[in-house]
RNA sequence: AGAGUGGACUGGGCAGUCGCGGCACAGCAGUGACGAGGAAAGUCCGAGCUCCCCACAGCAGGGUAACGGCUAACGGCCGCCGAGGGUGACCUUAGGGAAAGUGCAACAGAAAGAAACCGCCGCGCUUUGCGGUAAGGAUGGAAAGGCGAGGUAAGAGCUCACCGGCGCGCAGGAGACUGCGCGGCCCUGUAAACCCUACCCGGAGCAACACCGACCGGAAGCAGCAAUGCGCGCUCGCUGGGCGUAUUUCCGACGGGUGGCUUGAGCACGGGGGCAACCCCGCGCCUAGAUAGAUGACUGCCUUCAAAGACAGAACUCGGCUUACAGGUCCACUCUGUUU
RNA sequence: CCGCUCGUGGCGCAGUUGGAUAACGCAGCAGAUUCCGAUUCUGAAGAUCGGGGGUUCGAAUCCCUCCGGGCGGG
């Protein structure tokens, strides 16, 4: 069993931003939404500002590894849809301090408790 | 020792923990091996493959351009020739044709394939006119082959030597071409202007293309009053899978799924041919196939003065070209200086 | 994946059958007019013609290559 899912459709990103919570971080931004899947759904974006493909891979793989940290150890309250944005940053950043700017970020949008 | 030329390679390694992708053990779970590049990039050329059109040829349009070779093919590569640059190693080179034709050459200059402005010389004659003349001046990117001697009224390939160009002959070479001899003295540049000559090219692209007993809708069919159904049997620890036999058909649309999808003009080693590009033979190996897109995080040790830090992510596949690239390694060669 | 098109002062645009001071408008600067502004008039400045290389006597223009922007088709 997956632990998570992933959002594909340009819709749902469309639902998180007009009408999720977001948390804006040096590191990157949160949208969040509850949802009653019963199981969390996580959407990664990194635009063409960030860079070329080798630097949006590895905002992408930096993201997915602090959040996969996050998942095992936080607890969180309930299952929701997630969007992260990485902004030009975060490439240079370990996946160390985009956890601890996720964790963060989680707190104040009542994510985890 | 200093300065330089050409070429080849590398692009941190090992181990542990958590996590990812397809593959194998049938799926889940677990285990195992594998998992981005020299440019994967730009998409500038050339091919394979698939579909469309296909009788053949030509025109139009586009491309290439010394010569010989390599290659599946190429605008690529190798060798070689000519031209240009460098003391040299070596580098650069779209390098066919301008007496097949047309066009253009602004400004300057008298004149830009056609000549007399100044000058020089002769005659008339002293205001100036007529004739000869391309040695000199001036303009220009380019001025009637260059330079020297003879010659002349002054001059002129008018004559001669040398050099350059053209033609012919001989010798060498596979050829471009080179060398030697002879001849007449030879009408600027531009074809990345139109053009001529020789050779090559049908179009589109994996979102190609094929399949789906997977879903939806419609029409007809069979069984049935109707709902509805169009499979059943065997085997395995739960969903499901495998095997066997049997099967109503047609059409449409959107989003899917599967194949195409990695064994290939492949790679490594050894031997042979060739100056080389490359080719032949033998033996061994299988080395990413994702589909919003898989390689990340943390720790330790080694290398390093110190710190893992350049450019950069396969998307049908190959052969090239072009562009980007921190640091480092190796090979061959040249020049200058010093010492022996 | 394939094709087309554009790049010229700070901004918008001419010039693109090769011929030299790269034209014009707006903005900005200085001066005049005004008590001060606006308007108007005058003047000056401002351009690697996207970068590099080549052809040519001569390149914004022709050719090659690289960079950036935009559009279209499947």
């Amino acid at each position: 069993m997956p632990r998570f899912l992933s959002l594909k459709l340009n819709k749902d990103f469309l639902r998180l931003y007009h009408r999720g919570k977001s948390c804006a971080k040096p590191a990157l931004v949160v949208y969040a939404m509850k949802n009653r899947v019963g199981i969390c759904r996580v959407g990664i974006t990194t635009s063409k500002k960030i860079g070329n493909a080798v630097q949006r891979n590895r905002a992408r793989r930096v993201i997915r590894a602090a959040f996969q940290s996050t998942l095992s150890t936080a607890a969180f309250s309930g299952t929701w849809d997630l969007v992260f944005v990485a902004r030009t940053r975060t490439t240079r950043l370990k996946s160390t301090q985009v956890e601890l700017a996720m964790r963060q970020a989680f707190s104040e949008l009542g994510v985890t408790q």
